[in-house]
DNA sequence: ACGTCTGATGAGAATCATTCCCAAATCACT
DNA sequence: AGTGATTTGGGAATGATTCTCATCAGACGT
């Protein structure tokens, strides 16, 4: 037991993990600021799980990629998602549990879900302009015919994935 | 005791509860014969209360407007989701529960929704016919470029509602 | 009308995800 | 390198949803 550090293990040994882009590190530095929230090696790496993925993970699938214990990953995530970092997105409806992705300024663009109402896997897709022109227009229209005020729109697909079409057919 | 018949209570007193027009109930008996599933007094309290709300309901909701037992709601409204005769609908994001309105065939018209992202509530609101054929055109190119088998979509508005906005503000 | 038989009911137990708790450890920052 | 505010984590607590199963209602044939 050479000098056996007893640090608490912030990254588990395990298959390799994704490393968060120095980018998206600076970025979330400065967005966790204001609220004097750190970014402690667990956050970096549900993250950096969160950037490799490229897709709406659940909870579970962070926990398992990123070694966070579930306590931490649910307040982690939950803070993420208040700092506006990460978005909480919806999966199949009745499917119990959201999904997290990297919130849009940190990711890449604006896009939208394809989910599996089968086995619930959500997958992004990006919308042609000019849908996204005339959904800027009806949100408008909304603001002044309903009295909500819109903050954001969700525009998803749902349908049977080429895994699960495959699977049972 | 005037020939009081002990029957189990399916619409205990209480305020005047809605009855389900004829015209759904007529549509949903058909829907449902092929699952050997029945028309019940509680069933058809939930449908009506689903009909008159007009929008989608909690199953906390559903089980006190209707005065089903919550397991009777619970599994009813699995049910009658599973038959087709209710549309199980996502609230806000990050809001547990889903909510439960008559399916497009049994109410009235394909619409949408727009989600209080603070109190969960959820309204309907009609899409103009032009967004409509935007939105089929780009699902119809989502089949042939992602593999998805596209059943249907969803297109949400979300933001606060009037209520929420002259509460706090 | 009456029996019969299948589907429905409902109270509570069981399950499961999520949140809460708080003493102890860690890390970001000077 | 020190240090104090923040984060951590294991387990308990909570809450929603589902399950169980003995009992009941209702449709149907006779």
């Amino acid at each position: 037991m050479a000098g056996t550090r007893r640090t608490r293990r912030s990254a588990p040994a395990g298959p390799a993990r994704p490393a968060l882009s120095p980018a998206v590190a600076a970025a979330v530095l400065t967005a966790l600021a204001p609220r004097e929230l750190r970014l402690t090696p667990h956050r970096r790496a549900v993250l950096a799980v969160l950037e490799a993925a490229g897709r709406p993970l659940t909870v579970d699938e962070v926990v398992h990629a990123s070694g966070a214990p579930t306590s931490t990953a649910y307040r982690n995530l939950a803070e993420l998602a208040e700092a506006g970092v990460v978005a909480r997105v919806a999966g199949a409806v009745g499917a119990s549990g959201d999904r997290f992705e990297l919130a849009e300024p940190f990711s890449h663009r604006h896009h939208h879900h394809l989910v599996c109402t089968e086995c619930g896997v959500v997958a992004d897709f990006d919308p042609s302009g000019e849908l996204e022109r005339l959904i800027e227009r009806e949100v408008a229209e909304l603001l002044a015919t309903s009295g909500f005020e819109i903050t954001h729109h969700v525009f998803d697909a749902h349908g049977r994935c080429r895994d699960c079409r495959t699977a049972d057919r």
